[in-house]
DNA sequence: TCGAACCATGTTCCCGGTAACGTCGATCTC
DNA sequence: GAGATCGACGTTACCGGGAACATGGTTCGA
């Protein structure tokens, strides 16, 4: 158990022991099509009978391939960038590489040249920045990669490969639900607008807003926190005069929820509060929280096809953008009369 | 950037330009200490200027060492095991470790015995499985591993070793919280029991709700989820019976929260709540919910250290256990004279 | 009937590091 | 001052697979 070797064996034991080559054994395990049925079940049987797997690092220094992606996630505690990691992984794995990632937040010392540099040591195939900042792009763009890198962001980038949730669409879901509801006053808390997610739901809310000729108003920038939502709730002085507040994600909208609670603003009646991210406590906010939701099991799926079909020099499938949907939940309402 | 090979280049190569050898190399590389002063300066500079990074799988294959570890995460959703992946992540990366991690739960096709074979594939030198199901810990005692095995766990256990969070302390905290407060009738919604944690919690109230003398109540099993929390609470009759609520998760006590709210039945004035984990959320919940923070930081450190010493064969750091703590906030408060 | 094409398999070398041991000059010891 | 010791390297032989090519028996077409 502690460091007794035991004697782990090598393809060609197995191959003495199955009374063909190691090659045999080699074509075997990688499925390859040019060995007779009957070879094929004699190895595979002395393969499982003595529980045999190949050496991962022999077979990578060989055949030059790790099958290993690196992931750069840049806040590996918020819901969304660790959904989209989740779901990153299983595609991997499905695909039949396995994925080694690295938090940037968190962990104050770790740049994100470090994290290229421990990626990259580690002979990763391509590499794929989940929610990264505007910093962390700029690294990568920076730092000569000899793989493939794939961001996933909202919007292409020339010097990128791209899989990305449609930020903008999302936001527009938003703004249009509350224009629906009557909504002409909207404050947009953003998360912090070095965050490339928190410019692009920024800016596709500031267009919206503008076609529903709602009120300009300067927006205020957060932190993703609940911390943040609700110090800036207590910090009003009355009931502000806009009527509904789009959060950048839901954390914040929570946070916004009990401040404006405790300063005697309800939501929805006084004011309506939207999320981002449909967190699984979101359904059971008090209010429930409207909000959007992001597809993040088809994320993965994208992220692996792209970066998988780069990794092999095969065409590169088209920048995949997916949609989002908007959960109407109790914490948007018409405004009161004004 | 696709499949061009850029002749990524070799110790010897640079041994070449460098004038020495590559064991040299090698050396230097490695930070051994046979080397004259004024050589590994030169070699430094050749590998930077060079930007040389060795080749890890040739590495792997010639000192039969991976220096990656892996880890089974039974719910890579919960926010406790990811709180506790990521320190591992971290404290990994500190020394030296790279991590490939797979979550369980969520691939529903994924077994224990599927994850255990794809980790041990890669060669990793040890094994570490958070917030596990007793059927994953029975794969795990089932399968043969060649490497050291680590269970996060509440208890120690004479075939693994161990790193656990204090559930028990955790439970007991809660039950005395709301004992001193002057409960005598507390309902516990426990996570599906064939979690670990779950039945240590579970266990820990029992004996200690019994040690105050509290009503014996029959518990209920949960599933970890918010929606759970709701419909449970949505299906009471009337005011029931007890007068705190013991969650075995802060997903689930959001939820009953939730579905008390909807029954008219107000929280902390009719019933008190209690949570487990302290997700980033619940300060902020309405009302803020009482609950138990683990310290996950700490964990990661514990678990590193014993599966790196054990991973050399060295000593093993006796058990360790981490503490808990109790975060009291307002979704508990005295009970309504009775 | 004979060479070509093919199928199934074997041989050989190489991938890029590290371990183990060899070498050689300088210093130390008695 | 000769042998021992040591410091700072170099040489060689692997680690366990895969790529490329070689081999030998069949089948096929002319």
């Amino acid at each position: 158990m502690t460091a007794g070797s035991p004697e782990r064996l090598n393809i060609r034991q197995v191959a003495q022991i199955a009374g063909v080559s190691h090659m045999t054994v080699s074509r075997v395990l990688r499925g390859q099509p040019t060995v007779k049925e009957s070879t094929r079940q004699r190895v595979l049987e002395v393969v499982n009978e003595l529980n045999f797997q190949p050496n991962s690092a022999a077979r990578a220094l060989a055949s030059r391939r790790t099958r290993r992606i690196g992931v750069m996630i840049e806040n590996g505690s918020a819901y969304g960038p660790l959904s989209t990691l989740r779901s990153v992984e299983e595609a991997a794995r499905a695909a039949d590489f396995s994925v080694t990632s690295i938090a940037l937040l968190g962990s104050e010392t770790m740049t994100p040249e470090d994290a290229i540099a421990h990626l990259t040591a580690q002979g990763v195939e391509a590499l794929c920045a989940i929610a990264p900042r505007s910093s962390s792009v700029s690294a990568l763009r920076r730092i000569r990669i000899d793989v493939p890198v794939l961001v996933v962001k909202a919007d292409p980038d020339p010097t990128f490969l791209t899989v990305s949730v449609d930020q903008h669409a999302g936001a527009e879901l938003v703004v249009d639900h509350l224009a629906a509801l009557g909504h002409r006053d909207v404050l947009h808390v953003a998360g912090p607008l070095d965050w490339l997610d928190a410019r692009a739901r920024e800016r596709a809310f500031h267009v919206r807003a503008k076609e529903w000729r709602m009120r300009q108003r300067p927006i205020v920038v957060g932190d993703w926190t609940a911390d943040f939502g609700y110090d800036y709730a207590r910090r009003l002085e009355a009931l502000p005069p806009y009527t509904a507040i789009f959060a950048g994600n839901d954390d914040m909208a929570l946070g916004l929820v009990h401040g404006l609670y405790e300063r005697g603003i309800r939501v929805p009646e006084d004011i309506s509060i939207v999320g981002f991210d449909d967190v699984p406590g979101a359904p059971h906010f008090l209010p429930p929280l409207t909000t959007v939701r992001q597809d993040f099991d088809a994320l993965g799926g994208a992220v692996v096809d792209a970066l998988s079909a780069a990794a092999e020099g095969q065409e590169i499938p088209q920048r995949t953008r997916l949609s989002v949907e908007l959960k109407v939940r109790a914490s948007t309402a018409a405004p009161r009369e004004a």
